[in-house]
DNA sequence: CAGCGTGATGCACACGTGTGCAGACCGGGT
DNA sequence: ACCCGGTCTGCACACGTGTGCATCACGCTG
């Protein structure tokens, strides 16, 4: 059997009240008292049940996060970023994988609804508003991030991506590249919506236009799915000089269809990726890429959610906030010059 | 507000008890009520509180998983494993990172305890045996992956790490490899030893020997630990043939390091990996390695545990209970006869 | 008509913790 | 002697759900 505080009241002579406001640290207690009682808690290796407290709290110190996948490299390394900061502040993780499932999401949703979790981090990328609004009805505090249907809730935090995007395209321009192709991944809904509006803005600044067949969709993120959609784009009448990758992972399959298809990058074609995870700096060639912040992403979720718990028993409505996050442009070693131009120097 | 079952008995004319038996299914309750009352919960939107629930059964339906690291590909991929047979049975997951800290541990181990958990998957290769103890005397049942101390505990699941590593290394021996080094991971305890032993149980069984030096060990899991381990490796006054890495993403640094070195792997230097975490496929050249059923891994953990959880109630002690799951060879192109073989031809 | 069995429902308590309120105790000032 | 204020503690109830037991209505049998 697990000690109570009742246990420890029966022990120490006092009421379990007297135990409680004791071990919580309540100032009403003497601290001879209080003393006593840590003392004998201790040594009964008490441990308080977060199940009576949050009944009687309707605090349950668990932040709910719900996920696209896990064993995606980006989601992990912001779920990381997640942890650490609710792990600082006393908080534990419900983490859940919708793996773009519909009826998986119900009832990751119904378990966090059952589960009293104190708020809620959304980084599906799939994830509908209908669900979105399902929990808002239920009051839950919600943070977005990576804008994905942003405006439905409140709360939301992301990464520049249009302007990322704007940055690579800008790269590519500036080596010289004049038909670029942009890969994207439909299931990313939002968040490939923004990198392809950068793109496309930042060709049209130039000048320069996208024929339609330059841009691809592909339905999912792993690299085979890049090594699809660079099959399609190389095998056109016009292939393009560089493509211009939804992510990382994506890019990484391209880089291999390249190489099977007998192609050097760069010399024979540009390939970028996007997010910076780790095994981008270890592809051949390394990858250029965008860092995105996926760490501070990750945290400053956390740490505005927890500001809204903070804030939110006063019944208090916040203001609606976006916290926009910026990144930097990684140049390495899977862009260059194409080799029309380099010929005519 | 949330609506509680007295909620439901209120508007349905009935006592609480009804509704808590009518929802629960209980078969004392006639039809027609029952109807009625699910059919009022439903209208009301009612959730039960998880809180409440197991507050008064004991049982949290909430299954702990301790790992190194949640941005290791590797665990990701068992992570995905476990919550795949987790949510099957109406299980959900508690997640922590111990990222090899010892006081981080002790943080988690607590909180699972207060929330008390029904039971804990351990894949942390760092784990104390302290802690682990501090586990069991709880009652808490444990489910260890990978053969980490396993001695302690009474189930554990793993994957035979000796036959793998041997299979690699027959490989390389195969192929005429004489001069073949190992490079570990510090930090993953029983794993590495007992690649490492693997590794040395080939060699000598084919009569070759292991100069000490080719014994090299990093304390990490990332591809910057495996260029520093090569490059260790790579400058000694007899640097090996072949390099067998502890898993794929120490032997993705190392190929990064042979292309620097100016090496060509294989023709210069064969290099593999273990695991086959997803990006083993798409490095350049594309890695042997030991394909590992981490899914499975993760997926049978979990019903192991869920087992014991149905049987556990009687107070019924299980028989201890090792499950040793196989993986096979992978050759890909990172491995090669060695030059002065092939030049000998 | 009494007695009994059966099926459906309610009563009351329990789980472990938190908290408003009352009350006990003590010391000091009039 | 009385009162007052302050400090500390206990009583009792609450949170939402589950469950043993008593209760009640009903129909059947002897």
């Amino acid at each position: 059997m697990t000690t109570t505080i009742k246990d420890i009241a029966k022990r120490t002579g006092v009421s379990h009240s007297t135990v409680s406001r004791a071990l919580r640290g309540d100032p009403l207690i003497s601290f001879e008292t209080a003393k006593r009682i840590r003392q004998a808690a201790k040594e009964m290796a008490y441990l308080p049940s977060a199940a009576a407290r949050s009944l009687k709290t309707n605090r349950s110190q668990v932040l709910g996060v719900i996920v696209s996948s896990i064993d995606d490299p980006f989601f992990s390394e912001i779920v990381f970023g997640i942890e650490e900061a609710a792990q600082e502040a006393g908080y534990r993780l419900f983490i859940a994988a919708s793996q773009h499932d519909p009826a998986r999401e119900q009832k990751i949703i119904q378990a966090m609804m059952e589960h009293r979790t104190d708020g809620v981090i959304i980084c599906s990328s799939s994830f509908s508003s209908d669900q979105g609004r399902q929990l808002l009805e239920y009051g839950f505090p919600i943070v977005v991030v990576n804008h994905q249907g942003a405006e439905n809730f409140h709360y939301s935090i992301f990464h520049d991506d249009i302007n990322g995007s704007r940055q690579i395209t800008r790269h590519l321009i500036d080596l010289g590249h004049r038909k670029v192709a942009y890969l994207g991944n439909s299931l990313s809904g939002r968040t490939t919506l923004d990198r392809l509006a950068g793109f496309q803005a930042e060709m049209q600044a130039a000048g320069l236009t996208i024929p339609d067949e330059y841009v691809h969709h592909v339905a999912g993120n792993s690299p085979q799915f890049g090594m699809d959609g660079s099959n399609y784009l190389l095998n056109l009448k016009q292939p393009p000089t560089a493509i211009v990758c939804f992510n990382d992972m994506l890019a990484i399959g391209v880089l291999k269809c390249c190489r099977q298809a007998g192609l050097n990058v760069p010399d024979d074609i540009s390939v970028t990726g996007f997010d910076n995870i780790t095994f981008s700096a270890y592809t051949h060639p390394p990858l250029t890429t965008f860092d995105q912040p996926k760490q501070s992403i990750g945290s400053e979720a956390a740490r505005l959610l927890l500001d809204l718990l903070d804030a939110n028993p006063n019944g208090a409505v916040f203001q609606p906030k976006e916290i926009v996050l910026k990144g930097r442009l990684l140049v390495r070693d899977s862009t260059a010059v194409p080799s029309a131009v380099r010929n005519t120097l």
